[in-house]
DNA sequence: CGGGCTTACGGTGTGCGTAAATATC
DNA sequence: GATATTTACGCACACCGTAAGCCCG
């Protein structure tokens, strides 16, 4: 699992629309696709449902989605202190 | 920045030397090396000194060791939560 | 010299984009 | 037929390991 794959299922859940995630990204729609579908494999769980529509979280899902968007606010946030720290501390 | 490269750069942190943190990751010395140096450069600030011996931790460094860490038992907790999930509401 | 970090270099695997296929309304 | 996801395919980049180089006690 990497940084990426959850920035992509953040997306992708928040949109429940791989293709209008995959604009809002900036990528193509296929390798977006598989990579959900590859991080779906790697836990072995399903995270959405697949409708006509785009797609639907599933419990799974939603509890994936708060981890991740907490994983991606910490790593934001560390990239801010360790700068800063360096900023000061020399 | 990688989840991957977090998990190096926590091995070096504290075995505070490359060689033994690649040993302990199965991982040769010399890419391992060399991710740490491309993690100081995404941050753009340095983590370590060199010293003959080894490295010794920065404040910047130590910092992000904190956070490291978290980040990456946040992430194994989030696999568990999402395949518990996964398990009980199907 | 010995131990450690770094640079050089070649190979492999991962991830992307384009194009074609499949499915549902 | 339009909109959405998925599969196929070829390419580029990232990462690794081996080998060689550099620095300091």
């Amino acid at each position: 699992m990497s940084l990426d794959q959850l920035r992509y299922f953040v997306a992708v859940a928040e949109e429940e629309n791989v293709t209008r995630a995959a604009r809002r990204l900036h990528v193509s729609q296929p390798p977006l696709s598989r990579r959900i579908r590859e991080l779906e494999g790697e836990l072995g769980a399903p995270l959405f449902t697949r409708t006509p529509r785009g797609v639907d979280l599933l419990p799974a899902g939603r509890a994936l989605l708060e981890h991740a968007r907490s994983i991606l606010r910490e790593v934001d946030r560390s990239v801010d202190v360790v700068r800063a720290t360096a900023e000061r501390d020399g």
